[in-house]
DNA sequence: TATAAAGCCTATAAACTAAGTAGGGTATAG
DNA sequence: CTATACCCTACTTAGTTTATAGGCTTTATA
């Protein structure tokens, strides 16, 4: 399962790229609107503009904005920044590689096999799963 | 991830369906050759035959036996057994739904649709993960 | 240049979960 | 009837998740 640090910078994203065009948005503006702790949120969005999927103004006026392009935005990325490796096992993923402990020798090994696959397949839907998409499919389903 | 609970009853399903017809399987002995903690196993062991995967027979000269047919005994689940859900949301479960907390209108939701696609997939590729699909792949990797 | 606005930073806490341990109870083959 | 081997309940320990508290720093603007 996703952790809601990972739900919440989603939410905050698509709130984001959806006022890509009207400047800072106000910490205290996702929060409500997204129903986010705002204190929670405000690490969140930090971990955002650490990663330069984000930036942020500070003093009066100020707030955060998208710095990427919601083009160049994955769920992909989103969730290895806050959950870490998508991979169900270790030794399938591709940044976070480790050995499985208990495993006795890798390249025989047919669970590999099968978790590599999710893992290939759920990467794949992932990075296709860009912000603009995800709103041009939430306009699609209104209809 | 996976829990331990989960790899850990994989490795021993394996093992048992390896030694299907060999009669009972001691703890002890799975615990050894597949680096279990035995206690652990234990509880292990004891939830998939509560679940019917497997039978033991008590006593002297008994264990722990394959019940269902290794062709019957897929992937998806014992992730379920162990872990719960597959999906990465609450919303896109099937024997585990629950409304996303912070969902405001789930119909149009652009989010679930992707992890929905997700969650088709993984579930798609891990019920053909089956004990003697596993078992045949082990077999031509090592070629 | 004072001052409020707004993000930045560190520490802490409460709740939950995973992983493993302890110790005895119960059934059964020989 | 006793050694064997699974069954059951409770507990512990460590780590993670989900926050909250409180002050610091930067900045627009009156």
């Amino acid at each position: 399962m996703l952790s809601k640090k990972a739900k919440y910078a989603i939410h905050a994203l698509i709130h984001l790229a959806k006022l890509a065009d009207d400047g800072p948005v106000l910490i205290s503006t996702i929060a409500e609107k997204e129903n986010i702790p705002h204190k929670f949120l405000e690490a969140i969005l930090l971990d955002l503009k650490k990663d330069g999927i984000l930036a942020s103004k500070k003093g009066k006026g100020g707030g955060y904005y998208l710095l990427k392009h919601p083009d160049e935005v994955n769920m992909a990325d989103v969730m290895r920044l806050f959950d870490g490796a998508i991979a169900l096992l270790p030794c399938v993923t591709y940044k976070y590689y480790e050995r499985c402990e208990e495993c006795k020798d890798e390249e025989t090994c047919g669970i590999r096999d099968v978790f590599l696959q999710v893992r290939n397949t759920t990467v794949e839907i992932l990075k296709a799963a860009t912000l603009s998409q995800i709103i041009k499919i939430e306009g699609n389903l209104i209809l």
